[in-house]
DNA sequence: TAAATTGGCGTACAGTTGTAAGCTCAAAGT
DNA sequence: ACTTTGAGCTTACAACTGTACGCCAATTTA
């Protein structure tokens, strides 16, 4: 199995060098074949034996993205259940998650509204599984309609997505203050939902 | 003056020729210096005649595209006058700019998270105008503090402009049902926010 | 009227890109 | 032990990029 082994191993090779390369400056659409296959030690045409294109080695950035983001929820996931308020806990995890892997929520930032539609959705998707999961949470809190728990949770993750970009061009002493806007944000949207329901649940 | 005349006549050639060429799947990245100039009918030299760089042409899209943002601000601000409905006027408004001026908010979406930091800042001035007309409304009709009138603003204005983003991926029979949604996210968040400062106004 | 300015053009060059064709050679399969 | 497979390489090419240089011709200025 040395065989695939390898393979596997260049294959990460690429990939890693795809994001290394990724930064404020340079996006996914400005990376070339050719500096990739640089960084990853090999050369331009043994890329092809790995992905057909460019556009596939990009998707599978998004799915690795992807993965980070929910590892992060279920580490949201852990906070709540120890520390109580959802609110504040998510957007405290996620700024954290931000700072830390800033490269990686560039990526997903960018390609929701980049020129690829394959990638649009692929994001899009990634986002979906943040939205349902904290549509659970609130449906959990709150007792209110699937279909208005749902509504709520994509406001709360535009919300907070928003932040995370402002973030990316903010200095690290701004973030306790974006933290602090974006849950107050958070919680006039849970408090009027909640009142909202009540009066009129249509 | 025939001569300064046909320099501002061939400048606008090229800004059109820049705008044509946006596209879902083509964003100003990936713009060519010649390609720009071929579409405007003058020798990939003489581009330089009229913009430094292609960076410099990308700014002042921006720029126009700023314009009639404001444009349409002034728009959303007579039919409110006359409508009276703050939210779902500017909603409706909002709409409607993103449905015939698509390439123009496509723009601004995309080199709002883009690689070039100038870009972004250019766009987030955009933005600023409209959040801080924004928060002049809600001041006027709520008597809140600027400083909340304006955090309200911006989670509005952040809200409308995601569905702006999801409308230009959703056939156009979907847009009232964005819409309607768009307007109860905003209301919850004024609804919320307003209750909020009533109880702690800190 | 003469001189100066300048928008536009053509040519040219060096650099980069994606990718096709064919080779090598070590691992895997029989 | 022999054959097949396939990851990786080298070479090659055609397309395209931005832009430097110098010329032209018409407008503007003196």
């Amino acid at each position: 199995m040395t065989r695939a082994e390898q393979k596997e191993r260049t294959r990460q090779a690429i990939i890693n060098a795809a994001f290394s390369q990724l930064s404020a400056e340079k996006g996914f659409a400005s990376l070339s074949l050719r500096e990739v296959a640089r960084e990853a030690g090999i050369a331009p045409t043994s890329f092809y034996r790995h992905f057909a294109d460019m556009d596939e080695l990009g998707l599978t950035l998004v799915d690795e993205a992807g993965l980070m983001l929910r590892q992060l929820m279920r580490q949201a996931r852990l906070r709540i259940e120890k520390h109580g308020s959802v609110i504040s806990t998510s957007v405290e995890t996620f700024m954290e998650f931000v700072a830390e892997n800033s490269n990686v929520f560039r990526l997903l930032l960018r390609e929701r509204s980049g020129t690829s539609a394959a990638f649009r959705a692929a994001v899009a998707r990634e986002i979906q599984h943040f939205c349902a999961e904290l549509a659970h949470y609130l449906r959990k809190q709150t007792q209110c309609p699937p279909e208005l728990a749902q509504l709520q949770a994509e406001a709360m993750v535009t919300l907070v997505f928003h932040t995370g970009a402002d973030a990316l061009d903010a200095p690290r002493e701004h973030y306790p203050q974006l933290t602090r806007r974006t849950i107050m944000q958070l919680r006039w949207l849970a408090h009027g939902a909640a009142s909202y329901g009540r009066k009129q649940p249509d």
